[in-house]
DNA sequence: AGCAGCATGTAAAAGGTTACATGATTCC
DNA sequence: GGAATCATGTAACCTTTTACATGCTGCT
């Protein structure tokens, strides 16, 4: 159910195409959402059908039209509404760690390697939230001001992978 | 896909029925994985089929009879080779930094709120996570040594619950 | 010539949630 | 008398993933 808030929130900020989206989900909420090209088209017609969305097609020179959809009023009004109520607790589910808890199954030098990967996976996350940070600190002050609640997110983002690199090192030379 | 590990892990420690599965869950590894009494049920359902588990059924007094499952051969190969596969990364999904990120729409007094909220609930997952550490610290030593790292995923959530204080102790105080 | 990026979609399968259903015992 | 715990399940629904499908442009 939030996948649709997900897609309003973005749409709030700047209107947009199913293709355009999915880009801004990765390169600027990854941090604590992730969703597919086709959940994107599904929502994005639910949410047209039920008169959340409008769409407009544009055409471009060199490159495919494109459908930008925007919000109405009541997408507008769904989503303030949705603002303010509580949020459902996170599910997580760690692939990684589920294997780990599963390792006395594996050799020292196995477990060294998978923590190895996974360190060399959040270090590359840690850096993209990073570029991402000063994309932002360069941004209009306006625009930073308006969206500093929403720049919070991301700084958790970088302090939680901090934590996870941390960890990771420390585990990683109590296996050495 | 995970899951189905996810219950061969735990049923490879120890054996049990899907009652005591879904009370590990939650016990256990709640820091890194989530699932309901029904999943539980199904998931158990196919493994037996897929012939991974055993099952006998164990009369109770007092209380209903239990359906006991127990890995078989091939349940225990079928572990120790996923655990050598590289992890799946995690898919996050936050619907509480969702809505901070339309937190324009919030009054600072909603923002207040809503972050107060979260930092109970982070207070009482953390809680909960040192207590279980204070059981396994108090637990038999060969034990200790055996599940070893298992136990260091028990350490990385109490250490992001940690950072996710801090980062919402700060966040309060800006608000304030 | 081949690949990456732009742009949109369909269909099937797998995984997860919610609601409903039953029935005994123990504790307050 | 009522709620909580133990114990197992079915059915319907919703969400997510994976695979397939098309076609144009620009770069190397």
């Amino acid at each position: 159910m939030s996948l649709r808030y997900a897609v309003l929130t973005l749409l709030d900020i700047e209107p947009g195409s199913g293709y355009d989206l999915k880009r801004r989900f990765e390169r600027s909420i990854s941090h604590f959402w992730s969703a597919s090209h086709q959940q994107m088209y599904r929502e994005l017609h639910k949410l047209h059908a039920e008169g959340l969305l409008d769409c407009t097609e544009q055409a471009q020179e060199g490159k495919p039209d494109k459908k930008i959809y925007r919000l109405t009023e009541s997408g507008g009004s769904a989503l303030r509404e949705w603002v303010q109520r509580p949020a459902p607790a996170q599910k997580i589910r760690e692939p990684f760690l589920l294997q780990l808890f599963a390792g006395h199954h594996l050799t020292r030098g196995q477990a060294r390697d998978a923590v190895r990967r996974h360190l060399d996976e959040h270090r590359e996350l840690l850096q993209g939230y990073l570029e991402q940070n000063e994309r932002v600190k360069q941004s209009d002050p306006q625009l930073q001001k308006r969206f500093w609640l929403a720049h919070q997110t991301l700084l958790l983002g970088i302090e939680t992978e901090k934590a996870w690199l941390v960890w990771g090192e420390r585990l990683l030379e109590e296996l050495e």
